[in-house]
DNA sequence: TCGTAACGGTTGCATTTGTAACTAACAAGT
DNA sequence: ACTTGTTAGTTACAAATGCAACCGTTACGA
């Protein structure tokens, strides 16, 4: 007989709830220890990694919308994570650089970041953790990983 | 050189993104066909699944939150897709068993979501595939598949 | 140079969600 | 019976999000 189908055979659904899970974990790191939001979190960590940005770059970097961008730069720089200074080239946009304390905490959550995904893979054997990457990534509808 | 670490080596990330594509894909069947939210979809499945039910044992089962399904059953309620009937034994339960219509849903959606994940599924190969659905399990707390 | 369209970014409004407080029903000890 | 505690479920309120409308700036064609 054949087995029927259940939610946990269903990958949108395994998906989130491994999302939730693991985006809870380390949410209490970066919410305890400044306060942020998940999507302060991540424009943080683009502008840490890329350097000086406009928010319509981490909107196409990030994947994320033109309104979240713009309420978590507002956030970032109400925490006095970032600054913005008007392009005069072009003075609709507005070039964002973060602070000092802007780069200490993307320095200290890059290293919890690292330190967490370790913890995590270590379950898995390495094939397991290049199958998962890889298809995560396919999943996510992200280029293929290039890095060899 | 070592490579520095990016947002698509952090698990947490890729799997953020890959349950929101994932899941907003799906999403577009159950909600344009019956209106339904992704919470609403969660217990409608249950309850197909599993047959009459306790919200309580909907929470437990779905690790959904109280509110939340909650609100999902007065939806499903409103569009005529359950019936809630009180316990005679204890009339703090409620018995939520779904109408023709719901089963309906659920039959068809069930399908859906059986098509959808073949679908989704036929660009890795079985043992990607295995490797996948294990690791996710795992990551999302869920018990181990037992299935062989 | 004028009108129109497009773009960067913000804001208002409606919807969804989480937290906590709440009601009602049961359980247990005294 | 009566207090105390627990459980099933709902609701009020605040925070987060998506969508659409919006403002100011730039680009482009007549």
């Amino acid at each position: 007989m054949r087995t029927r189908f259940d939610l946990s055979d269903f990958t949108p659904y395994l998906l989130n709830m491994a999302a939730e899970a693991q985006g809870e974990a380390f949410q209490a790191i970066y919410r305890d220890r400044y306060g942020m939001l998940r999507t302060e979190w991540r424009v943080l960590f683009h502008l840490g990694r890329h350097g000086t940005m406009t928010a319509r770059e981490i909107c196409d970097r990030a994947r994320l919308h033109k309104t979240k961008v713009s309420r978590a730069v507002a956030a970032l720089e109400a925490k006095r994570f970032l600054t913005r200074s008007p392009r005069d080239d072009d003075r609709r946009q507005e070039a964002l650089s973060l602070t000092k304390a802007g780069r200490a905490a993307f320095t200290d959550l890059e290293s919890e970041a690292a330190r967490f995904d370790t913890a995590l893979m270590a379950r898995f054997s390495s094939e397991e953790r290049a199958v998962l990457k890889r298809c995560l990534a396919d999943l996510a509808g992200l280029p293929p990983d290039t890095k060899g």
